[in-house]
DNA sequence: AATGAATGAGATTTCATTCAT
DNA sequence: CATGAATGAAATCTCATTCAT
């Protein structure tokens, strides 16, 4: 059981890796069992195809991650404090966990549209912590009424998620996840406030 | 020579269509000839190989984009007013092409990353683009001094685009791209801004 | 008419020279038409299809190269003679016309086996006027009675073919034609002649 | 591990089978798949393409050959011996397997001058036993002193390579590899030799 | 349970040949 | 007659998945 649970993990952390540096599509499956440490075929004894390796990454992590972010928000006072501490797990996590960071981008963006029977319940929760955020901000009158948070959720995600791609793809010495993490907070927190504060 | 490049753009037009709904890995390329209305091998006539044609989308629709965000940028008489026009002209841009929308929201990020050898020269103008903007604002005293333009950009490019993408691949009735524009102005507008504005 | 044969001639001519550089299963049929100057399309109002190019090359060429010979051949009184005459006029053809030597070379050798329903009586012409001398020389005492015709037609076409190949293929300048003749003559001359001359 | 070179050899002696009798370019990749009995897919695993198939076959079966020679020879006390002993052997290997002979006579003259990024260093080699035995002979004062062995060597080459190839693609029939050793041996072996000899 | 060799469906790409202009 | 753009059949090669060991 414990040995299973070892092998699985094994995998599913192989290819997230592999996923994230050369792309769902680019990505042979030899390639996972190879990063693995595993034989091809072992693969297929824990996943039932591809496919459900990248489901299954998706699932797996996302619970990892949701949980996280309601752990460390329930500390939160208001809608500003919680959307403080939304950003700084956020970019902590990308800063020490490179390959759940991964999962972010790789999954959040990559390929989700073209495994065609799967809906992302998972990630729509994701987002919508950030829509609580911004709705609680409003009923709390930090932040302004006239906000959609329909739409607002979207343009705080798209930031951080692009900010945080860059920090991992790129040269990642052009700036920390601490300086991405300020930005984001001048930029974004501010743009949510209500003029007079 | 007439013909020629109408078979040309009818090619790419095909080619538009079939990767914003399949997705590039998973068009073959029968199918770009198909819904083009040529054989197979008259796509070969045209383009190198399926990359080439993905990164032809890219290049020749880019360099329209590009055109068409300087010619509007002309008009506006300091870095506020250019970073509405910036927004405006981007999601007039989604509304009216939402084949080309969604390859270069879908297709270009996640392929294009993996594509040999192709470097995405435009994609920076494009984003230097938005970099200019803010640095000019802060020339201009308008804009924070704090604001790293790095980062800022980034922000700001990964917000609308993945607004502009909610809205292609969602319901599109979510909400319009008018609104969406608004939103952006909103949180992104006023986070920039210096705090006695 | 006369035009007519003319641009016949320039796409043979053409064939000849792009089937020897590269070889009749690499050539494109493109690339015949280019070096002839004239479209695709015009090749096959002259020719029934690529397989028919090399088979009129060979009938064509070998018509000339038959006459050659025989020309020469004749001035000669015995099968000594005939022997040093035929070598000769070989090595002027191929040190003369590098277009006909590769005639030699490209036909007599390369895909004559695989264009199926096709029998090389032109070749067999040409290797019997090896043959014949052979038998002359035996019928006059000069050569060998123990010699096989048939094998020995083969030895000498071999032998001056490899030679030749390796002229125009190889550093034409490790040995000129002449030399080559000359070798020819003193091996295969002397191995054929009886034992006290 | 037996298994796996069991299989190896299996299909590279169905591609010199399946090349000997349709030719390199006219054989389908499944014909050799067919031949040797396993899946299309499966010969890759064992070669990288088609190509590779011919080269494998001449270089593994060159070093066979070349091996062969060397042993066979070096029995011989001089360039006479040696000589004889050459051709006997060659003789005797196209007598005992005649698709390698025919993958060697025809395929290779034909295919290998274009396979890109190949250079026959073994062939070279080959050539070279026979230049080597005509400058011992001449060592020895068996040989004549004005051959030049660069050109000799071709001409045995062809010669015996000429006769080969007709005892394989002709009606076999016509003569035995063991007169065609003979007839060798009676006409080069004697022009090779001193005068007073 | 694990392996990894084998499979074979399927995709890309080439190029001889045709035919409308 | 000549053109050359267009065709589409056919071949190579890849790789997710299976299954005998």
């Amino acid at each position: 059981m414990r040995r299973k649970q070892e092998k699985r993990s094994k995998i599913l952390f192989a290819a997230i890796k592999v996923f994230a540096q050369k792309g769902f599509y680019n990505t042979k499956v030899a390639d996972i069992a190879r990063e693995a440490g595993v034989a091809d075929g072992t693969i297929y004894l824990y996943f039932k195809n591809k496919d459900d390796l990248l489901i299954s990454i998706f699932e797996e992590k996302m619970d990892e991650i949701l949980g996280l972010f309601k752990a460390r928000l329930k500390k939160a006072n208001n809608a500003r404090e919680k959307l403080e501490i939304f950003f700084k797990t956020y970019f902590r996590l990308i800063n020490d966990d490179q390959d759940l960071a991964e999962v972010f981008q790789v999954e959040l963006r990559q390929s989700s549209k073209f495994l065609k029977d799967y809906h992302h319940q998972k990630f729509f929760d994701y987002l919508n912590i950030i829509g609580d955020i911004i709705k609680q901000g409003q009923n709390e009158k930090i932040f302004r009424q006239d906000l959609n948070p329909l739409i607002a959720k979207r343009i705080i995600f798209g930031a951080i998620d692009e900010v945080a791609r860059q920090w991992i793809l790129g040269a990642e010495s052009e700036f920390s996840t601490d300086e991405a993490c300020r930005e984001v907070i001048k930029i974004i927190g501010k743009g949510l406030l209500q003029n007079r504060n």
